[in-house]
DNA sequence: AATGAATGAGAGTTCATTCAT
DNA sequence: AATGAATGAACTCTCATTCAT
């Protein structure tokens, strides 16, 4: 939703203030970020910023939109054509790693997703989150339903229970890379994590003499 | 961290402040909270505020360290005791039931609670964090060691990964009572999603055939 | 005191920016008048409206000056000619139906007008009005030298007193017109004020006994 | 409307606000006025003046209602008591010379006034008009009701007619001020304008060989 | 110790005007 | 001559914090 007059600056300058207020809105949640501080850190007068964007909301929503389609893109462009091709095993292993690899990505972009849905005291938030919420779980979704198809899932899981374990390994592991550094998210660890939790995924978690 | 004196003054007196100041940082988060409206609503005036507390962080502190005094309490004083006598069902059972009250009886400190782990970014909560980082997963570490002494839990299960995913179910339930309302929280809701929480934990998420 | 560029322009765009402009002075005053929003109703780029005028007041000073030559334009073409053969209570009513008929045709005008009558301590009104002072109260000065001329109107009578009062009755239309509604003066409305006008300038306003 | 604090400030401090106040409404009208030069001048910092007062728009309806309250003491501490006792002319002479007094003690508040009665479109003005709107024309209302009692004024004379044209001749002696000074309205100026409305309201202004 | 008025830096936003194309 | 993006000063308003009583 950002004006005709974004759209029609060249691409480094719309990529140099889509960066700044991505790291701004990163750095400080909606509330605390600072029009004046994004516009000095991207170089351009507050009156431009103002003929670029309605107002500070409007940007917010692009930064969002911005993520979401970034989001999208590395999905469909690296993995969805050969999705139907693979077994279970591993379609979860290029689903899990696909998650991770964002978190290496555009780790402020999970931030800002990640605050998104979660304050939605805020008005601003809950506004924009509206819009999107129906985009949410749609990999976790597509994941299961493929499942199920393919007759691979169980019939009886319960969708949305699932859908949201897999959201919150989502949190997990941006917890676990913001505790212990992005640059810690080797692909070795990763795939090292991915067994672990398929091998919970295969077995439950109770020890087969129990069951 | 308050000062003196704040701890000289009466209980009741420290407890209303602290209370006013809950709601205030749940609903509003530590940014966009008032020092203002915190003193207003406490019926104290804005100068004794500075004479308890060094500034809003400090307050926020203190608010952190009284949320997670109150949840350790709640835990150990209600089930701890009789965790032993469990088997794991029943154990499970007890503890998403735990977990899911927690929302209803203190969804505000839960709110704070989940924007110190999320907000790390903010310098302040980056603070306050750092200081109780090692309180995090206590709960969930606990329940894992118990069901492998117990035998009950399977030893190949990691217990990092399934930690941080009952903390992603909790997540999970947090986001379901913000949307869907802390009243349709109900003790029959919780009994079926945690029926099918541990479907999954049981038989995991693969066709029988499949195997 | 419009640029050539201005004047060279065809007839038509000169009008519908001077409109806009009438429009937009009329409703919102001087200063609260924006440029942008005139250039953007007109049709015309925000760079060629500095091409076409000075500054913003040298627009103001425009649309003054266009709105004076209108009203003159009104009065001679309409009624002048005829004004001689009218006796004294045709001659007032005419001339207070020609007033109230302004009210209707030229509302905008009329209210940028009485804006430079009042707000003459905002600067650019007192420059603006000081260059046009002398066209004030010609209508009702021309009305009462005409009525003393023809013998009809009491040599005693003040001309500064009575054109000023007449002066204030046109406010007082004005407001009317403006609590009321324009589309509330009809032609047996005004009709009816004028007959109360007249009967105060033939009788005073005191009780015959009283005199 | 003013906040309590406002009140409890010492009552110079509180002239002092007004005085800056009113000079800066009267001179710049509601838009213009500048909240950061009231307070330069003022002396105050731009936080106190929040403190103070609610807003922009609170400060201008006291400024108005100072007014109004001003106006009304300077009316029945001088005169009322008197009223009464006067014959129709001793009482036009004592209203109008009132009202002419105003124009030098208070040509800043009368200017507030007559922008608050005319600039009904802008919004706020429309809000605080409204309330104060039923003190308007009381002046001239009393009197027209006091002379009819009294039968010294002809009943058939329309109020509302001789009101607003009293009202207008407010108007009148405010641009009379305006254009020469207020320095010009001396006592006997003014006396000689009386005399001479006087003389239009006993004998209307038609030659009495007209009629 | 308690009060609450005073402070001023900083927020988001607007707009007349300039300037490069 | 025409364009419309760029500019930055000025606006109203907020709020954590200090200070005088």
């Amino acid at each position: 939703m950002p004006k005709q007059t974004f759209l029609n600056l060249p691409d480094d300058k719309q990529k140099r203030i889509l960066e700044c207020a991505i790291d701004e809105f990163a750095e400080k949640g909606y509330r605390a970020a600072s029009i004046s501080c994004i516009v000095k850190t991207a170089g351009i007068a507050k009156g431009s910023f103002y003929q670029y964007f309605e107002d500070k909301e409007d940007l917010y929503g692009f930064v969002v939109e911005s993520a979401i389609v970034r989001r999208k893109l590395k999905i469909s462009s690296d993995e969805s054509v050969k999705l139907e091709t693979l077994n279970l095993t591993q379609f979860i292993r290029v689903l899990f790693r696909a998650m991770m690899h964002e978190f290496l990505d555009q780790p402020k972009l999970l931030k800002i997703g990640t605050d998104l849905i979660r304050d939605q005291s805020a008005p601003v938030q809950k506004r924009i989150y509206g819009k999107y919420e129906h985009l949410q779980q749609n990999y976790f979704q597509a994941f299961i339903f493929h499942g199920k198809n393919q007759g691979t899932i169980d019939p009886n899981v319960d969708e949305d229970v699932l859908g949201n374990m897999l959201t919150g390994i989502g949190f997990m592991i941006g917890n676990f890379a913001a505790v212990h550094g992005y640059e810690n998210l080797t692909e070795e660890y990763i795939d090292d994590i991915v067994d672990k939790i398929e091998y919970i995924f295969i077995n439950g978690i109770y020890r087969s003499s129990a069951e």
